[in-house]
DNA sequence: TTGTTTTTGGGAATTATTCCTACTCTTAAA
DNA sequence: TTTAAGAGTAGGAATAATTCCCAAAAACAA
């Protein structure tokens, strides 16, 4: 028997969820909850085997929650549900120490079939994803080294580079040549396109 | 009893869904679907009451089901689940012909009330949206009057300055100022912010 | 050790932005 | 009808940001 809980901020995806997965035979539903926070409460009181998880949700998230629960209970298994098929997130999630990441459009029997791998901790990923997968290592973001990178982070987040310069320690006109090199590597005109490739990327939120 | 169907791409939600509904005496739910193309070929065919639908899926989106439903058969009522409380969208949906607008984060019960209301075609919303609907009034868009409006637009497509005066026929210097002008009023620093506001009120995507 | 990449930033030229001012047009009030 | 207010349009001048080019440590791999 499977002892599982659901965390989603989503009431409707929660009661949902729990009556699909109610069905099954070798899984009891023993809990669903809103936060990251209050299902971290009741595993530290109860047995809990796995873990379904959005990944989007307010307050910390799926991959801050997942972190925190892997930490101090190593043996339980989470599963990530997630709206997008994105493969950098699927990396994030992987290595906050998720055993599974599926999507919310994959048929509810991928769903059924995931909680009993990742319940033997086998690693699961949606087909989309571990397509997708394949394709990021010709990602855009491959073109800017680590700087770089950390530096449109902090562009797309709103900084300014006056702030950007003062927070990693570095002259203004460092940062303002790693902006340039960015858009130049990017062949991007505009910090709005920056944004975007940011976002596109899940660089920021 | 109320001849129910379900639209979602989302299995999962989908599934869980119908099973939430199947609990209650007076929702007979009597097809879901992942489209609103098959929903519309099923509801050619079938005496469809209420109409269930999530507001973004992939090709026709809610919207623009909603609106075919609507106009070929006027007396279904639709009630639009969406994951954003965002008052705009809820002023499109409600013009598109829908009868409600919830939040998939509403729980459980609202969304069964809000089915009962919309199928005795009782217009209905969601709290958070009814909430931010009245605040949209105070929105800071109504600090920009038409022409930075549209400038603000082209900024936030990631239009660059010289095209946008281009494209407009007027200077480099006018947009140049229109710019600054949409920043002061709004009180912003750079434009990814700018870019920002654009996206938090739907001028653009 | 030697060569390469990363990280750093200055100088100078170029662009962009801001602030101020001002003219025209339209619309609404007196 | 005159007046006032606001929208839309720009130019000039000062200031700020960006780009381009170069170069020197530092880290790192061969």
């Amino acid at each position: 028997m499977i002892n599982l809980i659901i965390v989603d901020d989503h009431d409707i995806v929660r009661a949902g969820l729990k009556r699909l997965l109610e069905n099954q035979e070798n899984i009891d539903v023993i809990g669903d909850f809103g936060t990251g926070e209050t299902a971290y409460e009741f595993i530290r009181k109860n047995e809990v085997d796995v873990v379904v998880m959005d990944l989007s949700m307010p307050g910390k998230g799926g991959i801050e929650s997942t972190r925190q629960i892997k930490k101090q209970f190593p043996k339980i298994n989470i599963l990530i549900l997630s709206m997008h098929d994105n493969s950098t997130m699927a990396k994030k999630v992987m290595d906050a120490g998720a055993t599974g990441y599926i999507l919310k459009n994959d048929i509810a029997d991928d769903l059924i079939n995931a909680i009993y791998s990742v319940s033997k901790s086998e690693v699961i990923f949606s087909r989309a994803i571990e397509k997708s997968m394949k394709s990021s290592d010709e990602s855009i973001l491959k073109k800017l080294n680590d700087r770089e990178l950390e530096i449109l982070a902090e562009l797309a987040k709103g900084n300014d580079l006056k702030n950007i310069a003062n927070d990693l320690s570095i002259s203004y006109k460092t940062a303002a040549n790693y902006q340039t090199s960015i858009k130049q590597k990017l062949e991007l005109k505009t910090s709005v396109d920056l944004y975007r490739v940011a976002k596109d990327n899940d660089i920021v939120q």
